[in-house]
DNA sequence: ATATCATATTGATATATATCAATGCATTAG
DNA sequence: CTAATGCATTGATATATATCAATATGATAT
C-alpha cells in the first residue's frame, strides 16, 4: 500500500529551495542538518505523520501539497492549513511531549526532507538568529490560528467559505483560476461545517456570480462581493 | 477613571513569586530585567492592554485575575483564557509586528510587573535555556488552543460549557466550590455562544444535579457526568 | 427607603445548520 | 460494455442555537 521511496537527493548546502528559516545558517550548521537528512516521496492521500505519534523529525515539504488537520470528535477533522513547498511542518509537540498534535496527509504527490529533531534543537540553542526565526514562525502560526478561530466561531457559513476561498487563492495556490486538489469534504473540514452545507454555499456563490466552479477548477470572479461576505460574517 | 498606581515593589532577584520561566536566569540577567521593571495596579474591569495597540513590554500578573480575549465580529469577544498569578502574558505579536493580538482585562483587582520587551528579547538571544523555556510556553499555548478550537467547533453547547467549567475548576481556581469572578457573558464568550444559551445550559446542569450554582458560587457535584458530557460533545 | 442601573433569567420564536435519503456522475475493475 | 465504487449534488426534514422581548434580581446612588 505504502510506496514511499527513500533517497539522497542533493544536499542542504547547495539547495536553493531551502525553507526561509535556513537562510540564517552557516555552512557547518547546514552540514550538520544535511548529515541526518532523508528524502521521502508520498503519493496523494498518503499520511505523512499521524496525530499522537512520536515526532522524531522536522519535515520540510519540497514538492506537492499537504493538509494538516486535527482529528476531532466522531471522526470529524479540522483542517488547520494547507502546506506548500518550500515550507516546513513542525508542530508544537517538539518542545512539549515529542508527539504530533495534528496529522499531515499529502493531497498531491509530494516529497519531503526529514531532518533529525535533535540536530534542529541543537542549532536552536547555538544560533540565536535561528531561534528568533523559529519563534517568529510559531508566532505567525498563532496569529493565523486566531483569525481562523474567529472565522470558525463567529462567522456563519458563507463568511467561513469566503475565508477559505480567499486563503486558497492568496496563500495556497497564489493563482486565480486554480485547480483545487482538495475534496469538498476537505473544504467542509476547513470551514467547520458539513460537506453538504459547503456544497450548497459554493452553489449559492456560483449562482450569484461570485465564483466559477467546474469540478475542481475554481475562479473568484467577484472579488469585492467575496470580501464583503467575509467581512459581514 | 483609570486609577493605576505605579511603584517599585521589591526586586526580581529576591522575588519568590517569579513566573517559572525566570528560574533559569542568573543574577545579572535578573538585575537587567529588574532595572526596567515597573509594577502597576489594576481595578477589576480595567483594561491591561488592548488588541491592536503596541506591545512594548512583557506583563507578569502578580495578583488578581485577568481574562484575555480576541475582539471579533459585531462586538463579540472570544475569551482565550484566564490568567492567574504568577503567570505572564506575552502575545505572538512580539516577534511579528510588536502589537497585541488580543486584549487583556482585569476581572479582579490585580497587580502586574511590566518588563521592557527589549531586555526580554536580549536574554532570549543570550540564554538558550530561557529561549527553550519560552518556546515551550508558546507551544503549550498552541496545544491548548487546539483543544479549544476543537471544543468550540465540534462540540455542542453542553460539551462546551462542560469544558469551560472543568477549565475553571482545574486550571483557574484549582478549587471545587469556587467563586466565579467572571460574568455569564464571559462564560458565553469562553464557550462561543450567546449569554442566554450559556445560562440555559447551566440551569440544565443544575437541574440534573451536575453542578450547584448560587449566584457566582459554583460547585461541580457530579464529576463523572460532567466528563461524560465533555466527551460526548 | 426609593430610584436607577447592570446583570441575570425565562419564554416564545426565528433561523442557521446538520442529518438523512436519494440521485447523479465520474472513474476504475472486471 | 457493465458493474461497482467513491465522490458530488440536491431535496426534505429535524435540530441546535440565536434573537427578541419581558421580567427578575441585586447592587449602588440618592
Amino acid at each position: 500500500m505504502i510506496s514511499n521511496t527513500t533517497e539522497k537527493h542533493s544536499d542542504c548546502i547547495l539547495c536553493n529551495s531551502k525553507a526561509s528559516i535556513f537562510k540564517c545558517l552557516c555552512t557547518p550548521e547546514l552540514e550538520m542538518l544535511n548529515d541526518t537528512r532523508v528524502e521521502v516521496n508520498f503519493k496523494a492521500g498518503e499520511m505523512m505523520f499521524k496525530q499522537g505519534a512520536p515526532s522524531p523529525y522536522f519535515l520540510c515539504l519540497t514538492r506537492g501539497l499537504a493538509k494538516i488537520y486535527i482529528e476531532g470528535f466522531n471522526g470529524r477533522n479540522l483542517i488547520l492549513g494547507v502546506v506548500k513547498p518550500v515550507e516546513y511542518i513542525l508542530g508544537p509537540g517538539i518542545y512539549v511531549d515529542n508527539r504530533h498534535h495534528y496529522s499531515a496527509v499529502a493531497v498531491e504527490d509530494s516529497s519531503a526532507c526529514l531532518i533529525d529533531i535533535m540536530a534542529f534543537k541543537s542549532i536552536i540553542r547555538s544560533n540565536p538568529d535561528f531561534a528568533e526565526e523559529f519563534i517568529q514562525r510559531v508566532s505567525l502560526q498563532a496569529i493565523f490560528n486566531f483569525d481562523q478561530i474567529i472565522s470558525l466561531t463567529q462567522k456563519q457559513m458563507p463568511g467561513r467559505i469566503a475565508d477559505v476561498l480567499i486563503y486558497l487563492r492568496d496563500t495556497v495556490y497564489t493563482a486565480n483560476p486554480f485547480n483545487l486538489s482538495l475534496s469538498r469534504q476537505d473544504l467542509a473540514d476547513m470551514s467547520g461545517m458539513s460537506k453538504e452545507s459547503a456544497i450548497r454555499i459554493l452553489k449559492d456563490f456560483k449562482d450569484e456570480g461570485i465564483i466559477k466552479v467546474e469540478g475542481s477548477l475554481f475562479e473568484i470572479t467577484n472579488e469585492d462581493q467575496l470580501h464583503k461576505i467575509s467581512q459581514t460574517g
